[in-house]
DNA sequence: TAGGCCATCTGGTCCT
DNA sequence: AGGACCAGATGGCCTA
């Protein structure tokens, strides 16, 4: 009977809803239906065998859940008056099997014995809460695949962890909001950094990589840097966020990346230069520095509830780059899920993109905004 | 093998 | 009463 829980196709439609939350657009394919559906029926599996577990704390919280049960069940003996008096509370946890025919002689509620009936109802219940949990974990799973797919890097092999995920999408937005309040073009170097900051390793090189990536596809050579002192200007036509020129491309031709302002003790932001990112470039070694130090103590900072981090940012090498691969990379594990680790300088360029690639047009407002 | 990340179960609490 | 939300526990998977 429980099984009709995820076998009954009424009940489907809710299960499926997982399929949802890869993709919004329902462009998952049937086998991954599939393999939710079948997952589903192995959470069934755990579910019963959980519901088997059932001894020790499970049993008796079984047993507590079974005591809201309102329905009267012909087998229980109605139990008349509270009886005793104040001294009623007497546990009736004592010794193995209390709950043979030992009464609770508690105040409040009566605690009602198990049944049989109640028994399969606590299961039932206790099964559509877990499916209801479950479900809404894919919801939020789903949520945060779409807020994937809207922070500046985007990767389906190498997915962003939750945490890392929510990280990178909190700096993206304190990048944003810096931008609009200041309004002028950030310093690039603050921008990544922001970006960057509280990151993981892994992550952050991800980042960069994408970042890295998008800008080699949209920056031409027209797009110079102009260093304005107090900040770059990086102009990419066809760029709908003109603050991506992560380029080696751009690297090499900007003085500002090179130079002396790229070194750790200097910025146009220093809030976000506590932590300090270095470049590498893939043609010359510029600016390598790649640590991040100190603590996070501005709280108003995009990480002022981050203890202090070290971390590090290495630009992979591009495709078709003339450098060695992996130079000057470092590539983490934690922080990257999806199975499948990148080799030093061999992030997956196919499928690893910054998203104003994919969504040209959502940047537009600020792209006017940038360009006015 | 340890550590990170994740999915799931579970019981408690709060809200409608 | 039932559902939503939350946090702890647990076990699996993957990688260094």
């Amino acid at each position: 009977m429980l099984t009709r829980l995820f076998s009954d196709p009424s009940l489907l439609p809710e299960v499926h809803k997982y399929s949802g939350w890869v993709d919004d657009s329902g462009s998952e394919d049937s086998k991954t239906r599939e393999e939710e559906h079948e997952r589903c029926r192995l959470g069934l599996d755990d579910l019963e065998d959980a519901d088997l577990r059932g001894g020790g704390s499970g049993s008796r919280a079984q047993s507590e859940i079974a005591a809201e049960d309102e329905d009267e069940d012909e087998e229980e003996e109605e139990e008349d008056g509270d009886g005793d008096g104040a001294d009623g509370a007497v546990e009736e946890a004592e010794g193995g099997d209390e709950a043979e025919g030992h009464r609770p002689r508690k105040r409040g509620p009566k605690k009602r014995e198990m049944t049989k009936a109640r028994v399969e109802r606590s299961k039932v219940r206790r099964q559509k809460a877990n499916a209801r949990e479950r479900t809404r974990m894919h919801d939020l799973n789903s949520a945060l695949d779409n807020l994937r797919k809207v922070v500046p890097c985007y990767s389906k092999t190498q997915k962003l962890s939750k945490i890392e995920t929510l990280r990178l999408a909190k700096n993206y937005i304190w990048a944003l909001s810096e931008i609009l309040r200041n309004g002028k073009r950030p310093d690039v170097v603050s921008y990544v950094q922001t970006l960057c900051k509280g990151l993981s390793q892994p992550t952050t090189n991800l980042v960069a990589g994408c970042l890295q990536l998008s800008s080699r596809n949209f920056l031409t050579a027209e797009h110079q840097c102009q260093d304005s002192g107090g900040g770059g200007r990086f102009h990419g036509a066809g760029a709908p966020f003109s603050v991506h020129p992560y380029s080696y491309h751009h690297q090499h031709q900007c003085p500002r990346l090179s130079g002396p302002a790229c070194q750790p003790s200097s910025s146009a932001h220093p809030a976000a230069l506590r932590n300090h990112v270095g470049y590498c470039s893939t043609y010359e070694p510029v600016c390598v520095n790649g640590t991040f130090s100190g603590k996070q103590q501005d709280c108003g900072s995009p990480d002022a509830d981050k203890p202090g981090y070290h971390y590090s940012v290495h630009y992979p090498a591009a495709p078709g780059s003339r450098a060695p691969p992996g130079h000057g990379l470092v590539l983490g594990s934690s922080g990257l899920r999806g199975g499948v680790h990148a080799p030093e300088g061999a992030l997956p360029y196919h499928d690893m993109h910054a998203h104003h690639e994919r969504t040209p047009g959502v940047y537009d407002e600020l792209n006017a905004f940038f360009h006015n």
